[in-house]
RNA sequence: GGCGAGUUGGUGAAGCGGCUUAACACACUGCCCUUUCACGGCAGCAUACACGGAUUCGAAUUCCGUACUCGUCACCA
C-alpha cells in the first residue's frame, strides 16, 4: 500500500475520532518534578483477588517515588472484560487502604493524566493506533482462530518459531481493495503490529534490577488492538505509560520476555524509553521436593492477602517484611536503627534481589515481634483493640473495659532496652495475656498449667497478707521476699539452695514459682512484681483462693 | 522445543577478580545472666559457592558447556 492508500485505510477503520495524537502529547504533558524524581504505578487488572507478589511490587512502586519525591499512582487495566470480576476493583482499592500502600495519584485517587482506567481510554489508543496505520506500521489482520490454530501446529512440526510473523503474516500485506472488500463483508479483524525487526540481529536491554539482558530483535506481528477493539496489554503499556510520563516501569519478571516487543514498540510510536524494573517472584521451596515450586494459595495461606488480616499481623510488620524482600540489605539496616522507620531507608534497585525471593515464615514471625517489642504498651492495646474489634468483639470490649490494666500488662519490661518479645500478631495477645482479665483468668483457671506441683496456698496467703508491700521498686520488693523466704526455711538464692540443698525447703525462685502459678495460671509470665503491682492485693488473695479451691 | 533468567550452610541472603581460612539475619544447640519465660551476652551449629572446562599469578566473583529450577512463547494481564 501507498501512504495514501493507508491514509484512506486509517480513515476508513476509525473516521470518527475527536483528536489526533498532537492533542494527547499536549494533553498530557511532561511533569513538573524534581530531577531525579521516579514516576511509578502499580497497574492491576481486576480479573481476581490480591495476593502477596501484587503487594510487594505496589509497594517498591510506593517506595521508590516517595523517596524520590515522584509519583506513585494506579491504573486499572481493565482491558479484558471476559475475565473481570465482580467488585474486582474495589477490591484492589480496598486493599491498598488496608494494607497502606496508598498511591498519590490514579483511579480513585485523582490526578491530572486521567482517565487511569483503561476501558475509559479507548479513542486515545485508536488515534495512536490510526497513526501507526498511516505510517505502515500497522495493519488489519482477517485470520481466524481457526487459520491461527493451524499455523501453530504447523510450526510446532516444523520446530519453527510460533507465532504471527513474515511469511505467516498473510494479511499483512493485502492490498486497499482486498482490506475494504472484507470489511464490507463484515469480516472481523484485530490491528497487528507490522514488526519491522529482524530476529538474527541482537538487542541489549538494560534492566534496573536485572542488569544487561540480550534478546534477538522483536519480529512477531503481535496484536495491539483486539477484535473488540480494546488495546492487548502490550500496546496499553506503550500508550500509557508513555502519556503518563511513568519512568520506572516496576512489575513482575514474567513480562521480561516481552521485553524486545515493548521496546520496539516505545521506538515505533517515537516515545521516550521507560526503565524496567523487573522483580523476581516470591516462590516457596517446597518442603518435600525441594524444588522452588509456584505458590498455591491452598497449600501456602500467607500468598493470599486476608492472611495478613484475618491472623492479626501488623500492617507495619508486613512493610517490613516486604522491605527486607525489596532490599536485600534492609533487614540488618532495620536491627541496627531501633528508632529509625522504612521511610528512613533508601532502597536501591541494586540491592534488589535478582532470583526469585523465597517466602520465609519464621523471618515474618520474627520481624513481628521486633515491632511489637518496639512498641509501647499504649500502642500494643490500640492496635490490638482495632483488631479485635473487627475480629473478636467481645474481646475488644474486654480490652476496653480493662484498658488501663491491659495497658500496665503491656508495659511490663517495655522501659528497659531490652523489651520483651513475646508477641507476634494481634491474635496471641487474647492467650498470652489470657490473666489479666479476671473474668478470662477465672474461666481458664488453670488449664493452662503444664507442671506436677501443687503449691502451699498457706504459706503464700501469709506472705501476701503479712509480708508484701507494693509500693516500692522491684529491687525492694526481691530483698524483702528474699528474707520471708529466710525466716520460712527457704534459701535466698538458687545458688545457697544448690550448695545446700538439704538444709532448705527450697529457695525463693519456688516461692515465685508458686505465686506466678497462683496469681497466672502458668509457668512463664513477664516480670512477676508487676504483675502483682497491677492486680493488686484484693484480687491476688482472690485467685490464690481460687487456686485452693481448683486444685 | 525457542528465547530469557537463576543456582552460596536448615532457611533468607552478603559478596561484583586478591581485604574471604565466605558476612549478616532467622532457625536450632549449649553456656552465662536470672524469681519463670523472654530479652541480652558468649560460644557452637552447619565443615554452603550446582557440575565440568577455560581465562588469570590468583575466580563464589569473568567466559564456554552440562544439569536442575523458574518465567515466557494468547485477540490474558
Amino acid at each position: 500500500m501507498t501512504e495514501n492508500e493507508r491514509k484512506e485505510l486509517a480513515d476508513l477503520l476509525y473516521p470518527n475520532l475527536s483528536h489526533d495524537i498532537k492533542y494527547y502529547e499536549e494533553r498530557y504533558p511532561e511533569r513538573k518534578l524534581p530531577k531525579g524524581a521516579m514516576v511509578t504505578r502499580y497497574a492491576p487488572s481486576p480479573t481476581g483477588s490480591v495476593h502477596l507478589g501484587n503487594l510487594l511490587s505496589a509497594f517498591a512502586d510506593m517506595v521508590y517515588a516517595r523517596q524520590s519525591k515522584g509519583s506513585f499512582y494506579l491504573r486499572i487495566e481493565d482491558t479484558d472484560q471476559k475475565r473481570m470480576i465482580e467488585g474486582g476493583i474495589e477490591n484492589i482499592t480496598g486493599v491498598l487502604h488496608d494494607f497502606d500502600i496508598l498511591p498519590n495519584e490514579g483511579y480513585s485517587f485523582g490526578g491530572e493524566y486521567d482517565p487511569y482506567i483503561q476501558s475509559e481510554r479507548t479513542e486515545i489508543y485508536q488515534t495512536y493506533i490510526k497513526d501507526l496505520i498511516v505510517r505502515g506500521y500497522a495493519y488489519p489482520c482477517f485470520m481466524s482462530e481457526e487459520e491461527i490454530q493451524n499455523i501453530r501446529e504447523e510450526q510446532e512440526i516444523n520446530k519453527t518459531k510460533i507465532g504471527i510473523y513474515g511469511v505467516y503474516a498473510v494479511d499483512r500485506d493485502l492490498s486497499l481493495e482486498e482490506v475494504k472488500e472484507r470489511i464490507a463483508n463484515g469480516q472481523e479483524y484485530v490491528i497487528r503490529l507490522k514488526s519491522p525487526g529482524d530476529a538474527s540481529k541482537e538487542i541489549e536491554v538494560v534492566d534496573c534490577i536485572k542488569g544487561k539482558m540480550k534478546f534477538p530483535e522483536h519480529n512477531v506481528d503481535t496484536v495491539l488492538l483486539k477484535k473488540d477493539g480494546t488495546p492487548t496489554y502490550h500496546f496499553a503499556h506503550a500508550i500509557d505509560d508513555h502519556l503518563m510520563h511513568t519512568t520506572h516501569v516496576i512489575r513482575g519478571d514474567e513480562w521480561v520476555s516481552s521485553l524486545p516487543l515493548h521496546v520496539q514498540l516505545f521506538e515505533l510510536l517515537g516515545f521516550e524509553p521507560v526503565r524496567y524494573a523487573h522483580i523476581a517472584p516470591i516462590t516457596i521451596k517446597d518442603q518435600e521436593t525441594g524444588n522452588i515450586r509456584k505458590i498455591s494459595k491452598r497449600k501456602d495461606p500467607w500468598f493470599g492477602v486476608k492472611y495478613y488480616d484475618e491472623n492479626g499481623i501488623p500492617i507495619e510488620a508486613l512493610h517490613l517484611y516486604l522491605a527486607t524482600i525489596t532490599n536485600t540489605n534492609f533487614e540488618e539496616w532495620y536491627l541496627n536503627n531501633e528508632d529509625k522507620k522504612i521511610e528512613d531507608f533508601e532502597f536501591s534497585f541494586e540491592k534488589q534481589a535478582i532470583g526469585g525471593t523465597s517466602f520465609d515464615e519464621a523471618k515474618l514471625v520474627n520481624l513481628c515481634k521486633t515491632y511489637f517489642s518496639r512498641k509501647s504498651g499504649k500502642e500494643v492495646y490500640e492496635e490490638t483493640h482495632k483488631w479485635a474489634e473487627k475480629h473478636d468483639p467481645d474481646y475488644a470490649n474486654l480490652l476496653e473495659k480493662h484498658k488501663e490494666d491491659m495497658i500496665g500488662f503491656f508495659n511490663i519490661e517495655k522501659d528497659g532496652p531490652r523489651p520483651r518479645k513475646d508477641i507476634a500478631k494481634y491474635s496471641d495477645v487474647k492467650e498470652e495475656f489470657s490473666y489479666a482479665i479476671d473474668s478470662m483468668f477465672e474461666k481458664e483457671a488453670y488449664k493452662k498449667y503444664d507442671g506436677d506441683k501443687t503449691y502451699d496456698t498457706d504459706l503464700i496467703l501469709d506472705y501476701i497478707n503479712n509480708d508484701l508491700e507494693l509500693d516500692c521498686n522491684n529491687e525492694e520488693w526481691f530483698n524483702a521476699i528474699k528474707l520471708f523466704a529466710l525466716r520460712n526455711g527457704y534459701a535466698a538464692s538458687p545458688k545457697d539452695y544448690k550448695n545446700n540443698p538439704d538444709s532448705y525447703k527450697g529457695h525463693v525462685g519456688d516461692i515465685c514459682e508458686a505465686i506466678r502459678v497462683m496469681i497466672t495460671g502458668r509457668l512463664k509470665s513477664p516480670d512477676l512484681f508487676s504483675i502483682m503491682k497491677i492486680l493488686g492485693k484484693d484480687r491476688i488473695i482472690q485467685r490464690i483462693n481460687l487456686y485452693k479451691k481448683t486444685i
